[in-house]
DNA sequence: GTAATAGTGTCTCTAAGACACTATTAC
DNA sequence: GTAATAGTGTCTTAGAGACACTATTAC
């Protein structure tokens, strides 16, 4: 048909394909007070305007330059947050995830400190940080429980092999603090000081001083913040079982 | 502007919107010989004609329910194979890996036994198996050496802590056959004793008869095949350090 | 017998699990 | 002193790593 890559280039139009929907939804979390949080938005468009769900959206080919980045820049906009811990997770298409027709999301998971943020948020009216728990029994829009789920299941199993939940934290942090954030994610409890040895001879995390603990009672304790490049660091044992 | 759910979406038409291509590619492996092979198929359209590539294409939204199915109608088209060990790896997209436009694809990595496929995908012109280390020295079409690159860690990554590569085997086999497959997955080798404890200690396999060595020649070994829900099994030990 | 491959015995080493213990702070 | 939290000592246990050993087959 056509005899050279040029020609058939100039030919080329891709609305004479039936292309399905692609939007990038992104699963957040922090933790506050001790328990895991997810941020929502509620829609304020159709379809399933009013009721809540992931942040997310379409790609803008002219603003962003990859997947990567467009879950990035729409992170950006809902919690002014610019270098979280993003990866993706997953991507989902079928017939019957969005009334629109088939259709498919590029799900993201986020961790972020709580600390940063809850100003920002709080002056969005959308937008909202829901403890997990209360999270999921929302009538959440499309498919977004299962997706929360996904988010939530990778979370924990990288928890297991991974450092991961130091992303939750703003530095300095105490060891008990990233124990609690570690006990929370894994939804399982640690022995202390198997917990200690583990992280301080993996060598991710560097001292920078010395604080009274939260609550203010107690032996005061050191302070960590994570080492350059302590995100590659993958153990060999995984925790819990 | 629109009153309700119903109204929005009889009014909606997708080709409104500039929309990305989505693509499904597959990184089809195999062990051969002892070598790691992947399928790669010689493209007869532009872009891109005439060179090797991953299987894969556009999602049909009339046959394919999903994803997934979408997928494995693809790697059955291609090899014969029903029921494939089929994950998703990464779904990568960006503005430069198609010279038609911002394009995404979803990247798939299947592994099923040689056995069953060589006289199907000899029978199939543009297709064939290549030994991994050439095929990533092929011009490769698009972005397919980074791919297959991202296929081939995942499929690393992933012996160094389940059974995955039993997919790789036409049951029955022996342990040997399995540890040679793990080697040769993982990049390293392996202490047979500790492998035989590890493989055989998570009750994953179950003895199946016995048979003499691939070569005819030693002792007769122990014939084995996986046991139903092996493919779950987690091992709480990484391999490799 | 030899060559080849299957399979075992057993010691060492690493890191988790358990749990009692000591240390430091505010009051 | 007590309450609270930080941090340690040390024994046990699971499973990897090393490596020499025995067992079974064809010839």
């Amino acid at each position: 048909m056509y005899k050279s890559e040029q020609e058939y280039l100039k030919n080329y139009n891709v609305h004479r394909y039936d292309i399905p929907l692609l939007s990038i939804d992104i699963g957040i979390f922090t933790i506050l007070n001790g328990k895991l949080h997810v941020l929502l938005i509620e829609r304020g468009e159709f379809p399933y305007k009013e009721r809540w769900a992931l942040p997310g959206g379409f790609i803008d080919q002219s603003q962003d330059q990859d997947l990567h980045s467009s879950a990035l820049r729409k992170l950006t906009e809902k919690t002014g947050v610019t270098t979280p811990h993003l990866e993706q997770v997953e991507t989902v298409g079928n017939a019957a995830r969005d009334p629109r027709g088939w259709s498919v999301t590029s799900l993201y998971m986020a961790l972020i400190p709580y600390a940063p943020t809850s100003k920002f948020i709080d002056s969005v009216s959308d937008v909202r940080w829901w403890p997990y728990e209360q999270a999921i029994k929302l009538d959440l829009a499309f498919d977004h429980l299962e997706l929360i789920a996904k988010a939530r299941a990778r979370l924990k199993s990288k928890t297991a092999y991974t450092i991961i939940p130091i992303h939750v934290l703003s530095s300095p942090f105490t060891l008990t603090q990233l124990q609690q954030a570690f006990e929370e994610l894994l939804e399982k409890s640690i022995e202390k000081k198997s917990f200690r040895r583990r992280i301080l001879s993996a060598d991710v995390l560097e001292e920078v001083g010395q604080g009274l603990p939260a609550g203010g009672l107690g032996r005061i304790a050191a302070l960590y913040q994570p080492k350059q490049g302590c995100e590659q660091h993958s153990f060999v044992w995984s925790l819990g079982n």
